[in-house]
DNA sequence: AAGATGTTTCGATATTTCTAGAATTCTCGA
DNA sequence: TCGAGAATTCTAGAAATATCGAAACATCTT
């Protein structure tokens, strides 16, 4: 990943309407959400919420597809995955590993790489 | 962590000079890099230097401390682990663990600590 | 086909961010 | 104390971003 691309997901992120509307993405898993029920629930007017979403799909956070009148808007968890991982390379390498403590996920699937 | 603290540094860092700046700084670990180094070394001119700086250490991922004439810019690896866990806690949850794969640094190693 | 619903695009404005020359502050060595 | 070195602050203009009403577009229902 470049630094370029990763400034592109850090500004589409860095802007609290759109942060809230990725964390509910998030929430909401792979089915995604209909741009209307987004704006309803962060109380965005619609324009501005579209302005938004294009930001992060621009970005490649966010993922859409029609259905029938909606545009589902659904995360995607790899980009995001991505951008944690360039963020933990080059952001924390060799200093913050107590801080990150991620414990809410399994590390089940731990790859076991030579 | 709350979103507006995740989104200030969010800023601080969707930003190319700004996140080179502090990748820099984490290569350089604890005992930082003054600022005349750090402009020299990216090419970036002081004053725009000095006002990517003052963002970075508005949110907090940076610290300072004067030697002699210079002062010496270092990055606050707690900040920054704060940043991933809060990404990886609310923009990952759930979604993201494979592409995630945080094998580049080991946990609890404490490689040549004098 | 007409109307209703969901979403985006257009347009205009307000705000913020970025950049770097000039001037200023602070510190050290002689 | 003076001059030089290091960094910041001041300043102003350019560029990018944000907001949302009005209008346009796409899709469904009747």
């Amino acid at each position: 990943m470049r630094l370029d691309d990763a400034v592109g997901r850090l500004s589409a992120l860095a802007h609290p309407s759109r942060l809230a509307v990725f964390r509910l993405l998030v929430q909401s898993g792979p089915e995604g959400l209909a741009a209307g029920a987004i704006a309803e629930r962060l109380e965005i007017a619609p324009p501005t919420l579209s302005f938004h979403l294009a930001q992060l799909a621009s970005a490649g956070l966010v993922a859409s597809r029609r259905d029938g009148r909606s545009i589902l808007y659904s995360a995607d968890f790899t980009a995001a995955g991505e951008l944690v991982a360039y963020l933990y390379e080059n952001c924390c390498a060799g200093g913050c590993e107590p801080a990150v403590h991620l414990p809410p996920v399994r590390r089940a699937d731990r790859r076991t790489e030579p």
